[in-house]
DNA sequence: ACTGGTTATATAAAAATAGATACAACACTG
DNA sequence: CAGTGTTGTATCTATTTTTATATAACCAGT
């Protein structure tokens, strides 16, 4: 649909910058002064003024540095504030370009901020990632085990420490990113009993590529989400398995790193 | 400085949705007219008959359902991709105001867009973080080991899987963030010879803060970046490293993710 | 002292935007 | 079949924003 957006940003209920206004301090930067970046920006030398006054009593910071007579009658120069803002408009755009685009498309599930930012921002070499919330914390010294609920309520437990904890200020119900490597995900076919305070998820193997050191395989969850592990090739040959075959999906709770929102 | 963000979409150079006709689309999704939301939005009738009209046109599927006559004179109601159009308008607001908070921080370096959006979006639990480059990709059949080099030039590696590899988009000279989690950092002193694929980074211990049953080291790299390390009681009472030590931090390149930007 | 190109300010004209008002067409209801 | 509260148009007016134009103050350089 070829969106095209303009932001303004605003304060005390009056325009501070808009994509015009950020056009002319770009001329003014580069023509050092208002009167020619006006022209330069293709509007009038009052408008120009008057935007320039505006902005530079809006911010706390001057942004545009100006001096009357002297040496080709004055001029203006943006001050490293204004710079700075030119740069944050800039960035802004680009955030926004990217969200925009992650947004129009249709599959897109716009149930969680937290599931769109994952999609749109940051993605990760972890294969595996949860959108869970955090159910309980329990606290040692310097670590804890967080207990996390996935989002049709099976429990997955997390190995973090006591600052990181602090630092994604977790709590009870907030949402969480689980995300865990391929190569970390151990396999056993189902009814092996495992080490206790592994986490273990329950699935059919969908599908198995194999590789030269590692075969890969795509699992899906019983709780409907997929899987990926990593197998080395003599561990894969050991477990004999097969697509569609029952398995259960092991790792440890220090492997799995927690993401939320800032 | 308590800056107001709005933002407008446009689309071939007309206004497609202001925060103004996003009012009004709610009003009419709450009265069931364009008439009485226009009247709930404070705005004349024509205004928001033309809004509507100008938005629909523009759309590549209609907004708003327009009914005339009938069982009260008629009525409009929200399509599903009004819905749609509204939840992402109201998402792209929340990502603003985290960005905007995130840029307004005057200690946010400003130098590369992934630095930004990490900062701003998803924080995650591994306590190492490095901003690198990526300098060579080494193929294998199903998995890739990922050269990186860190701002000072140090080399990091990472075992990536061949797919993950190509769903980030890796490359050389891309920006990518190396995770690393504490836990799985080991210290052996300076001058053991170690496992040589492992990453063997060396600094000097910071900080130490005991714990139950992990002790957290505090590292500066002699690149000059921090580094956490947590290491098991026994473990640590074995090295009998106090602050000021020279050591040497080594982690298995499978441990560590990478992120890039979307 | 004069010049040049600018900032700073005021005022009037023009243009774009929003509002007020009026009214035909519509289709369901009682 | 008239009543009702809409949508859909048209026209005119008011408001706001932008442009155009004019002019005073400024000050280094000539």
């Amino acid at each position: 649909m070829d969106l095209e957006l303009l932001l303004s940003l605003h304060s005390q209920k009056q325009l501070f910058v808009n994509p015009k206004r950020i056009r002319l301090l770009e001329q003014i930067r580069a023509q050092g002064s208002i009167s020619q970046g006006a022209r330069a920006a293709g509007i009038s030398y009052k408008s120009a003024w008057d935007a320039v006054n505006d902005i530079n009593q809006l911010a706390d910071s001057p942004v545009v540095e100006r001096e009357t007579g002297g040496k080709g009658g004055g001029g203006a120069v943006l001050t490293p504030y204004g710079e700075r803002l030119l740069k944050i408009y800039g960035l802004l755009n680009q955030i926004e370009r990217m969200a925009v685009d992650a947004l129009q498309d249709e599959s897109t599930s716009l149930d969680s901020l937290l599931s769109v930012v994952a999609r749109f921002s940051l993605q990760t070499s972890a294969r595996n990632q949860f959108f869970t919330r955090v159910q309980k914390l329990e606290p040692t010294h310097l670590n804890r085990k967080i207990c996390l609920q996935m989002t049709d309520g099976t429990p997955l437990y997390a190995d973090i420490t006591e600052r990181s904890s602090h630092r994604l200020g977790l709590a009870p119900g907030k949402e969480v990113l689980a995300l865990v490597k391929a190569p970390w995900v151990r396999l056993v076919p189902e009814g092996t009993v495992v080490n206790d305070h592994d986490n273990c998820l329950p699935g059919i193997i969908a599908e198995l590529v194999p590789g030269e050191e590692f075969d890969e395989y795509e699992l899906r969850l019983d709780q409907g989400e997929p899987l990926c592990a990593l197998l080395s090739k003599t561990d894969s040959r050991r477990l004999k398995l097969v697509a569609g075959d029952r398995v259960k999906a092991c790792f440890a709770p220090s492997q799995v790193i927690l993401a939320t929102l800032g």
